[in-house]
DNA sequence: GCGACAG
DNA sequence: ATCTTGTCGC
């Protein structure tokens, strides 16, 4: 799913007159959690007959444009609407009015669809670990794949580049970094993965790491430097009462798909080195050269 | 103004 | 995540 463009359809429904703000459109969207990420699309936005100006602030603010705001000024005065102290009268002009088949509810859907195959028991192998991580740059996401063994030695390496399709929204972050994985484990298999990002710590009890435990069918573990959500209880997490993860030192491990939350914390644990399971901090370090080698050949 | 939501 | 330089300190 290409969020960019399912959000350029809906901003060129605004019509001529009227505007629309970066909430209605997340809602339209599916979830008014993804506003700072309808900014960030229509910033990059690069077709001329989408009228981004068309979206403001919930409060009648103006918000900000690409090519400077006297520019969108210009244009909301050409369409007819008066802006009184930097602000637009809603009630007057506000268009919240879209056609949508509300994407991000449907990736939901699929999430909870998933979870269903997911199985947070133990059902793996332990021999070789990998870890992925992806570092982005404007239009592209450079993925790193590193593989150790139980001694901890790196026995592979390997990168992907591609073009970026979907922002980064807090909780759908496995349909930004999906696509990169998936190439990333072609030809592979590790009997572990390690993924910079969460697993069962995730409202939907569905981070990345579970996603892509489960549609690859291979054991995986979320390592995250941020608490997504949940409460935290003598160094355990627990979503909606159940204990997803673990604090560890100062990142947070939760388990992924045929693991369990102590196993998920043992392997995390003998791999540790800086503060960070080496496969997913190697896995960083050789995304970030890779992207920056990329932008200055 | 506060709280805050992985990357 | 990215934007960004040097600098102080273990």
């Amino acid at each position: 799913m290409n969020l960019y463009e399912e959000m350029y359809k809906l901003v060129k429904q605004i019509p001529r007159g009227m505007v629309s703000t970066y909430g209605c459109v997340a809602r339209a969207l599916g979830d008014i959690r993804a506003a700072r990420a309808v900014g960030i699309m229509l910033n990059q936005n690069p077709y001329k007959e989408v009228p981004c100006y068309r979206v403001v602030y919930s409060d009648g603010g103006l918000g900000g444009y690409a090519t400077g705001v006297e520019k969108k000024i210009a244009l909301l005065q050409r369409d007819g609407i008066e802006i009184r102290d930097g602000k637009i009268d809603l009630k007057k002009y506000l268009f919240d009015d879209f056609e949508t088949t509300y994407p991000l509810k449907r990736l939901r859907e699929e999430q909870e669809r998933l979870r269903k195959r997911m199985r947070i028991e133990d059902d793996f192998e332990f021999s070789t670990v990998a870890g992925m991580d992806i570092s982005y740059s404007k239009r592209y996401a450079y993925g790193a794949y590193v593989e150790f063994d139980r001694e901890g030695n790196i026995i592979k390496k390997k990168v992907v580049k591609r073009k970026i399709d979907f922002p980064y929204i807090p909780t759908y972050l496995a349909y930004r970094e999906l696509p990169v994985f998936s190439e990333l484990i072609q030809n592979e298999r590790p009997d572990v993965v390690m993924i910079d990002g969460n697993g069962l710590l995730h409202p939907r009890l569905f981070g990345v790491a579970c996603h892509f435990g489960v549609v690859h069918d291979i054991p995986s573990i979320g390592i995250a430097k941020k608490k997504l959500c949940g409460e935290e209880r003598e160094k355990s997490i627990f979503v909606n009462g159940r204990k997803v993860g673990v604090k560890v030192g100062k990142i947070y491990v939760s388990p992924g798909h045929r693991i369990s939350v102590d196993s998920a914390v043992s392997i995390t644990k003998r791999f540790m080195k800086y503060s960070m399971p080496e496969p997913v901090r190697q896995a960083h370090i050789l995304a970030n050269e890779t992207r920056r080698e990329d932008e200055n050949p």
